[in-house]
RNA sequence: GCCGGGGUGGCGGAAUGGUAGACGCGACGGACUCAAAAUCCGUUGUCCUUAGGACGUGAGGGUUCGAGUCCCUCUCCCGGUACCA
């Protein structure tokens, strides 16, 4: 028999498929579709194992549902614009197209080698003139249609990167990317109005996404329940506020604006003018970061008074950055004896604090409290409103909130209002490598729509790129200068789009790639629409997972579906809210991270001198060696030439010269620091770490099939998990068992195991087919190597007839094939079969043929196994009683003792209650 | 702090309230081999020397005939988020 070679097998069958046309998707009306999308890959330029991760199951999972009887619709694309490239290019003088490209061609031939079902036709390349055409024709319909506009915001600036950023994108005030402390400035900008949609974001009716995406979601739309009110100020100027307890409002000892605020100027007196200038200045120059990191509350007083509009309280105007100016109405009213940073404030600067709800335990006097009280009681000091109940629900739950809004309502004063944390999507980049917004500037200052029939509005190739990343657009004046609708000259909008803009509907370009007349074809839409399973990543939560609801939404609203809806109606599909949603189904993958793995055990000669430790000598020695040195230990970690190494319990800091001598007995010839080993934890894969795995590699060793098995099989997918290298071997073997029973003469001694052989495979098409619908793939591949272990057991004895071994073969190929597309399909064609496997009708489990006839019913006493007893399946509950108490390992446990209940479960157990 | 998710053998992980540890890795013993690798057979939660039994799913309590699974309290780990008024 000839053995497993899976280089030879993989690249004929991806040849084979290839020119077949296996994979390509047409719509097909007598079939029901099913279109999976997989998160589509920035170009970075090798294909990570991570790729192979995320795309390899659902790709198993699509294949499964074409065997299904599905038509299948699977693309891939590339996520093409973005700042590595722009990087690239001003550090190496690559013009990012050239590098994209390269990296594109490189990835896909890549990404050919994992034997993905992935419809080419159909590819996708958001840099690509002909995607972001429409990338900025949505841009313009959405301004049109209000849902794009161009505002004044305090936004986050990046210093390193040179541009402005979403909110989503900055996480504990640095950027998500690469880290870099971003800046606060008020700038205009490009928005979509994503905050009008925050309320239906929050729903999630009829779709199934993970209930941690939902969290994430509702998290950071952050609605939050309350009231707005108004304090007008001595000078005349009305300050609102928002307030989630306006039931406090009482309790409002002063005001605070932040420091960006519009009113800042108005409300501050002449002869504190100079001092809020100046820390307004002062925290101007602070990064998000450092105001952060700052944990004593700054401030300063303007001078100026408003009103309390409650009880005519005359209340001190405040200016302190721990008010922002991106939530709410960037000025607070400030109840110190209910909130904690108001009380800190307070305390900091000698407010009043003025408590208006007594806790249960009683009142304390404001300048004997500890801690602001947040908790339930009574309103008090409340003038009209006290006695009323303050529980901890929410908004108007609370019957205190409830009865403040009516009385500042009532009064003319205030509002109920709802708030976000949302902010609206800052979608404009001051990058060279992304869509340019297609919008120009007049002589007279006024914006206006780059001719929609002039779309797209080209990057220019030939542009030079300065070391200060400033975005080559703004000093091109080939790109800038251009003419508006009426032919006058016009400036060019020099902002490029986000990147998360152009990934926000690619799922509609794949169905029509070339499409000319509109980003997608109504024809294909009607069929395809709308996705039923994404995967991805839950990194993306509040990012890309977020807009793309969004931009389906404003797509709905702004009728960009009526075309395909007709065509939906026509078909009889029923479309009652199939607009609402861009994916049906969500499924998010774990990570897959570095092993952790021993650091080598160090001998080192040398002497202390000053703080550091100078090695003379290191050498790498076995764990249990013995040996002299003045250091001995594992080595943690190593920057350059500096080596981190745990001796005593502690870790000692070495340095090593370049004269000390370096000797690591495993590697021959001259030895230097780099090449020790030094411990790894299990973390991120990053290339700075050395902890990756390289897929190409493992192709290379073990094949595409058995990488996509182990992949699947080894983590629970939703988890991920440490890389393990020696557990592939597991895999390995199962598909060269595989190979061996379908390559095997089966020689039958006759049919004596036929309905066990068959129960096993039937109740195996159950199993697998169920945990496939899940995405439960680890546990699908264990039953297939349950059967595996029974058909090798079967091959040995020739215990079933050869007709029964035929089914068995036919059903494991059949079942594996998505899983491990090239084995199956080579051994399919060898066992004479003409048409793909992938083409084949899986596999339908038949109930009797799977329903055991016998079962070994569990005997308990007192809920503890006592005896098991194999027993037919179809016995009564008397009968199982009665072979139960007849027991004789029963007996022993039973005797001297009253039976005070017996409960059969049909089919499983019998417990025995004494007592 | 808040919001998610989790804690099960040496490891990855299985278990509609009903035999805990499926399946696999590793390890150990054996076969084959001059030898090694590969392959094959067997063992492998802990403890009691065994038949057999006791214990065992982060800790403690509860519900139940029966709890890894449900409820309460606590604890630790991972992820997200945070001066959000």
């Amino acid at each position: 028999m000839e053995r497993y070679n899976p280089s030879s097998i993989e690249k004929k069958w991806q040849q084979q498929w290839e020119a077949d046309g296996l994979y390509r998707s047409r719509v097909d009306w007598d079939r029901p579709k099913h279109y999976a999308v997989t998160m589509l890959p920035y170009p970075s330029g090798d294909l990570h194992i991570g790729h192979w991760y995320s795309m390899t199951p659902p790709d198993a999972h699509a294949r499964y549902m074409r065997m299904k009887g599905f038509n299948v619709l699977f693309p891939m694309g590339f996520d093409a614009f973005g700042l590595p490239a722009e990087n690239a290019a001003v550090q190496r003088n690559i013009h990012p197209a050239i590098w994209t490209a390269a990296n594109v061609e490189r990835m896909q031939t890549q990404l050919r080698s994992m034997g993905c079902m992935f419809d080419w036709e159909r590819e996708i390349n958001s840099s690509d003139p002909s995607y972001y055409k429409w990338s900025q024709w949505f841009f313009q319909k959405f301004f049109e249609g209000g849902k794009a506009y161009r505002g004044s915001a305090v936004v986050n600036w990046s210093p390193s990167l040179q541009t402005v950023l979403a909110n989503e994108q900055v996480i504990d005030g640095k950027d998500e990317r690469n880290g870099q402390p971003v800046e606060q400035r008020r700038m205009e900008q490009w928005f979509y109005s994503i905050t009008d949609y925050a309320d239906e974001l929050l729903s999630y009716d009829g779709i199934d996404w993970p209930s941690s995406i939902e969290a994430v979601q509702r998290n950071w739309i952050g609605r939050s329940e309350g009231a707005e009110v108004v304090f007008k100020t001595e000078s005349g100027d009305e300050i609102e506020v928002f307030t989630t307890r306006p039931d406090t409002l009482w309790g409002a000892t002063f005001m605070v604006l932040a420091p960006e605020h519009d009113l800042v100027g108005s409300v501050t007196t002449a002869d504190h003018a100079a001092d809020v200038e100046a820390y307004v200045e002062a925290t101007k120059g602070r990064s998000e970061l450092e105001r952060m990191e700052n944990e004593e509350k700054s401030g300063i007083f303007t001078g100026g008074f408003a009103i309390n509009p409650v009880n005519g309280a005359k209340v001190p105007i405040w200016i302190a950055d721990y008010v922002l100016m991106g939530y709410g109405t960037g000025a607070i009213m400030a109840v110190p004896a209910h909130d904690g940073r108001d009380f800190e404030f307070a305390r900091a600067f000698d407010l009043d604090v003025v408590p208006v709800i007594e806790p249960p335990e009683g009142l304390v006097a404001g300048d004997e409290m500890q801690d602001a009280y947040v908790g339930p009681g009574t309103m008090v000091n409340s003038g009209p409103l006290d006695g009323t109940p303050v529980t901890e629900e929410k908004g108007r739950k609370n019957p205190s909130v409830a009865a403040a809004i009516d009385f500042v309502e009532a009064a003319g004063t205030g509002k109920e209002a709802i708030n976000y944390r949302l902010r609206d999507w800052l979608i404009s980049r001051q990058r060279y490598w992304g869509g340019p917004v297609p919008m120009l500037y007049r002589k007279d200052g006024t914006v206006d729509l780059v001719p929609a029939e002039t779309l797209p509005v080209v990057l220019p190739e030939d542009v030079e790129f300065l070391p200060s990343g400033r975005s080559p657009l703004t000093y091109n004046e080939e790109f800038l200068a251009t003419e508006d609708a009426e032919g006058e000259p016009a400036r060019r909008e020099t902002d490029t789009l986000d990147t998360f803009m152009c990934s926000s509907w690619y799922q509609y370009r794949y169905l029509s790639p070339g499409f000319g007349a509109a980003p997608f074809d109504p024809e294909e839409a009607a069929y395809w629409l709308p996705v039923d399973d994404y995967t991805g990543g839950a990194e993306h939560g509040t990012m890309h997972l977020l807009y793309t609801r969004f931009f389906t939404k404003a797509m709905r609203d702004l009728g960009m579906f009526e075309d395909t809806k007709e065509i939906m109606d026509a078909h009889g599909r029923d479309t009652e809210g199939i607009f609402d949603e861009p994916m049906l189904r969500l499924k998010n993958q774990g990570q897959i991270l570095g092993a952790e793995r021993g650091g080598d055990t160090l001998l080192i000669e040398g002497a202390l001198e000053g703080s550091v430790f100078k090695a003379r000598s290191v050498s790498v020695v076995g764990a249990s060696d013995q040996g002299d040195g003045d250091i001995r230990g594992e080595l943690m970690g190593r920057t350059e030439n500096i080596l981190r190494v745990g001796h005593d319990g502690q870790v000692v800091t070495v340095e090593v010269p370049e004269d000390a001598v370096v000797d690591i007995p495993a590697i021959h010839g001259p030895n230097d620091v780099s090449q020790l080993r030094h411990h790894l934890e299990v973390e991120r894969m990053s290339k700075s770490r050395g902890n990756v795995v390289n897929p190409d590699e493992l192709v290379e060793a073990f094949g595409a099939d058995v990488v996509r098995t182990h992949l699947m099989f080894a983590f629970d997918w939703t988890k991920g998990g440490p890389w393990d290298p020696s557990s592939i071997n597991g895999s390995q073997r199962f598909i060269d068992d595989v190979w061996k029973l379908g390559r095997a003469e089966y020689v039958s001694s006759g049919g004596t195991a036929d309905r066990g052989l068959l129960r096993q495979v039937h109740q195996t098409i159950a199993k697998v087919e169920h945990d496939m619908d899940e995405f439960s793939f680890n546990t699908a591949l264990a039953a297939l190597m349950t059967l595996r272990n029974a058909m090798a057991t079967v091959l040995r004895d020739g215990s079933v007839s050869s007709s029964v071994w035929s089914t068995a073969i036919e059903t494991m190929l059949l079942l594996l094939a998505p899983i491990a597309p090239h084995v199956t399909e080579e051994l399919w064609s060898l066992a004479g079969r003409q048409e793909s496997i992938h083409l084949a009708t899986y596999p339908v489990s038949n109930t009797e043929l799977a329903a055991d006839d016998e079962i070994s019913l569990i005997i308990q006493v007192n809920g503890k196994v006592r005896d098991k007893i194999m027993v037919s399946a179809g016995i009564s509950s008397e009968e199982a009683e009665a072979v139960a108490l007849s027991s004789e390992k029963v007996e022993d446990w039973v005797e001297g003792k009253t039976v005070r209940k017996v409960i059969v479960v049909p089919g499983r157990l019998v417990n025995i209650v004494v007592g």
